[in-house]
RNA sequence: GGCGGAGUGAUGGAAUCGGUAGACAUAGCGGACUUAAAAUCCGCUGAGGGGUAACCCUCGUGUGGGUUCGAGUCCCACCUCCGCUACCA
């Protein structure tokens, strides 16, 4: 047959036709076969896909494909986490409506999806933004609210007093506000909602042993840390003044004795009453010092607020003092200082000349007269009267008793993870369905009258408060309870409420009834594969974890976790830097497309680097992909039912190399997804082939034509398809059954051993394939070659790797 | 500061369990084809040295030590880069 030369966009045009009405993806249930839920994390529609995106699909793409091939029945949606101030800061530039220009995105981004050709189930498609989406957000949130675990307090917010409205953390930079670089930014005491994740901390903590295996252990270390559990002892100091206690948080109670100083965060509430008017306004100056600064950049300061606190345990006098470095959010929002044994105490108060008393020294060592530095470790108790001589975790336990029997304290744990604030002062997310009542206060929104909408047509100037705030038709409304006036809550949830629970409505995108059908998630979960950016790994996982606890809970699903097997892909990179558009280096996934076409794109995704290192996106090095797809296209083509009538060595050889490259392929797939060293094991065979090219017989040609589609296709699935139809054979190539590599057929005649004297490679010799170690050793000692490198002696010792290599050892 | 990852040719990377370092690809060089170019096909390409040649020798995986018959791979110390996290008491 002639030759035909490889034109992508005449196959892939033709494909993509051919897919468009997405049958050939759809997911049905069905109970006879074995379910696989493969899962890309959804893009936020930006604009435009980039290569990070391309990468992420193609890892998720060719293992969806692979499955199916291996017979699962395969789940392998996508969507759109629609929500977020992007489109509002879009809006306020071009004068668009966020809800249009978010609409056009995903326009715009799901065709560069389709000209991919990945196998999404499009039928299932979920866009966040979208009332029949949010309003499960909505009705999540009331029962949430029922059992207790939303509700409202107050908490600080970034404020720029400039544009008289509150900035997201990223909206801060250096400390200003991104749009006014000179304005500081405030805190801001606000009511917002929380959702009560800590009711769940020990349980995402323990759980993360059902983790194990399935997820990188990097990510559940993180989360680990994230949730932070500590175990210590609360302690009342006594506010010498009044008598009234003053709560702080330890983990080391037996340094008490050492404490020379108590010090209050600088939002504590006592600081109110302790300091003067000089202090509190020195006390708000660190609170809004805070804001968008790194927090290891900040230097220790504090003032004595001239107030002084008794130590319960011995009675002793200390000064009360304000400082920077005492975090409100944790433990009791007040420390003792103990700087003989806390490195940040010693610290301070080095710095403030506060004194410093050891009272614990090493087991094998004696207390110091002047320590340099705080010695942190445990130890035994010294200067501590009657606790004296004891060690440091008996002295924890016994003196937490005391505690609690005296009634000045008790045991206590503490977690780093905090409620979850959800409350945005922002248009573009989903409206929290409550109501506030002058006469019955904070009324939810009944269910019957979800979803509350988000009115479209608004103008975003990015100023004042709530933009929902300004829009009278949305706040004015009837009270559910009395009837009379109220207002809409104007706020709306963090976008993370919307990414925690999407994967479920995946399941049953078009559910009016409920946010899906329990018997659905029943078949589907869990995610038996997740593939997302380690940017995820905290954030996005944790509170997908705890939506699924209180699904659970709620009744709606069985399980306890949602994700199986999660893998993290590295980032791609541009010039040593992460894609971003302010920094202009951001490669568009069309442009790529236009350029090479998608198969050539997908496969250079995967073969730059293994899927979990970030990669630096280089243009040079795509041409190679796209020259590989034309030689495997025009070997095809111009041998197609080709070949000869007899059968010999070349076929023997071309054959086992085949199956060897199957062999390596599917192993890749079952272990490690090393997808460069997939591509260039068929590439090696590729060139293998093209040394064979006239030597073969018909009948090895064809199969290694099918073989070869079926290798293809999980990585080029255009091309497969293409060549799978020229043979002549029955489509879609991703739902032919998986080859399998035939062991006989793969297995080498003889095989090539190095030789080493004393470890230095001096010689190879050719042995039968399976030879046995004795035989392996005569061939290697009568080597003429090796023979030189022994010097005549004799060897004192033969090494011998049964198909590997042979060691000789002469001294 | 804490946790994690990585350092291999000009470049991306390979070497999966301690066993031939540099597969595959890019870039470069040379050849074939062509009036010419592109495309394609073939060959060479870690450094240094030797040989007419097939080939051979020495060195070589961030640095310095160690374990081992044998180390890119394991152990110890250090250097550099990257990511995450960060006064969590």
């Amino acid at each position: 047959m002639p030759e035909k030369p490889y034109d992508h966009t005449v196959i892939e045009e033709k494909w993509h036709q051919h897919w468009a009405s997405g049958e050939h993806f759809r997911a049905e249930e069905n109970a006879e076969k074995p379910k696989f839920y493969v899962l890309e994390m959804l893009p936020y529609p930006s604009g435009a896909l980039h290569i990070g995106h391309v990468r992420n699909y193609s890892i998720g793409d060719a293992l969806a494909r692979y499955k199916w091939m291996r017979g699962f029945n395969v789940l392998h949606p996508m969507g759109w986490d629609a929500f977020g101030l992007p489109a509002e800061n879009a809006a306020i530039k071009n004068q668009t409506a966020p809800g249009a220009w978010t609409q056009r995105n995903i326009e715009a981004m799901k065709k560069t999806h389709r000209r991919f050709g990945f196998s999404y189930d499009w039928d299932r498609e979920v866009a966040t933004c979208e009332p029949d989406y949010y309003r499960w957000n909505q009705w999540i949130f009331l029962k949430m609210y029922e059992r207790g675990l939303a509700y409202r307090k107050k908490a600080l917010v970034n404020w720029c007093p400039e544009c008289a409205t509150v900035l997201a953390n990223e909206q801060v930079v250096d400390g200003c506000c991104w749009r006014h670089e000179l304005t500081p930014v405030e805190q801001k005491a606000l009511e917002q909602w929380f959702f009560k994740i800590t009711a769940y901390a020990d349980e995402l903590l323990a759980d993360i042993a059902k983790l194990e295996g399935g997820w990188p252990d990097r990510v559940l270390t993180m989360q680990r840390n994230w949730i932070g559990r500590s175990e210590g002892t609360e302690v009342d100091f006594k506010l010498e003044a009044t008598g009234e206690p003053i709560r702080v948080f330890t983990t080391r109670v037996d340094t008490i004795y050492g404490a020379t100083c108590v010090i209050l965060a600088p939002e504590h509430p006592l600081v109110e009453r302790l300091a003067d008017e000089m202090g509190k306004s020195r006390a708000k100056a660190m609170v809004d010092a805070r804001a968008g600064q790194d927090p290891g950049e900040i230097t220790k300061e504090g003032f004595s607020t001239g107030a002084y606190a008794l130590n319960p345990y011995n009675g002793e006098r200390v000064p009360i003092w304000v400082g920077n470095f005492v975090l409100m959010t944790y433990g009791t929002g007040a420390i003792m200082a103990v700087p003989a044994h806390d490195e940040r105490d010693f610290e301070f108060c080095k710095q403030y000349g506060i004194p410093i008393r050891p009272v614990i020294r090493p087991a094998d060592g004696a207390l110091p007269a002047d320590p340099k530095e705080a010695f942190t470790e445990y130890g035994v108790v010294e200067n501590s009267g009657e606790w004296n001589g004891l060690d440091s975790a008996s002295a924890r336990r016994r003196m937490t008793e005391k505690a609690e029997r005296e009634g000045f304290g008790q045991g206590a744990v503490t977690f780093r993870i905090k409620d979850w604030g959800v409350s945005r002062q922002r248009y573009w997310g989903t409206p929290i369905p409550v109501i506030h009542c002058a006469t019955c206060g904070v009324v939810p929104v009944p269910e019957s009258e979800l979803p509350v909408l988000l009115p479209l047509d608004i103008k975003i100037t990015g100023t004042g408060r709530s933009p929902l705030a300004d829009v009278p038709e949305f706040v004015h409304v009837a009270c559910p309870e009395c009837g009379g006036e109220a207002r809409r809550e104007t706020d709306t949830m963090d976008t993370f409420v919307d990414s925690s629970w999407y994967f479920f409505r995946y399941c049953d995108s078009k559910n009016d009834q409920l946010p899906f059908d329990p018997k659905r998630i029943a078949y589907w979960f869990p995610i038996d594969q997740y593939i997302g950016g380690v940017e995820h790994a905290i954030l996005h996982l944790i509170y997908s974890r705890f939506f699924t606890k209180v699904l659970r809970d709620l009744g709606l699903i069985a399980i306890d976790e949602p994700v199986t097997n999660l893998f993290t892909q590295g980032m791609v990179i541009r010039n040593g830097a992460k894609m971003s558009k302010s920094k202009g280096n951001v490669v568009a996934a069309d442009d790529v497309v236009e350029k090479h076409g998608a198969d050539t794109a997908r496969l250079f995704a995967l073969f730059a680097a293994p899927p979990e290192k970030d990669v630096d996106w280089i243009d040079a090095g795509v041409e190679g992909q796209y020259r590989f797809l034309g030689r495997i296209y025009r070997f095809a083509t111009r041998n197609a039912g080709g070949g000869l009538e007899t059968t010999g060595e070349a076929d023997r050889r071309i054959l086992r190399r085949l199956h060897q490259t199957i062999g390596k392929v599917t192993d890749d797939f079952e272990t490690r997804w090393h997808f460069n060293t997939s591509i260039a094991a068929i590439m090696e065979f590729v060139n293998d082939l093209y040394g064979a090219e006239g030597k073969l017989s018909k009948a090895a040609v064809a199969e290694i034509l099918e073989k070869l589609a079926l290798l293809i296709a999980p990585f080029a699935p255009y091309l497969a398809e293409e060549l799978w139809e020229e043979q002549g054979r029955q489509g879609p190539v991703f739902k032919q059954p998986w080859p399998e590599a035939d062991a006989d057929l793969a297995r080498e005649d003889e095989i090539e051993v190095p030789v080493q004297v004393n470890g230095k490679l001096r010689g190879r010799v050719t042995v039968p394939a399976g030879a046995a170690a004795d035989a392996m050793e005569v061939a290697a000692l009568a080597d003429e070659k090796v023979r030189g490198f022994l010097d005549g002696k004799q060897p004192v010792k033969v090494i011998v790797v049964p198909g590997k290599l042979v060691n000789i050892v002469v001294r």
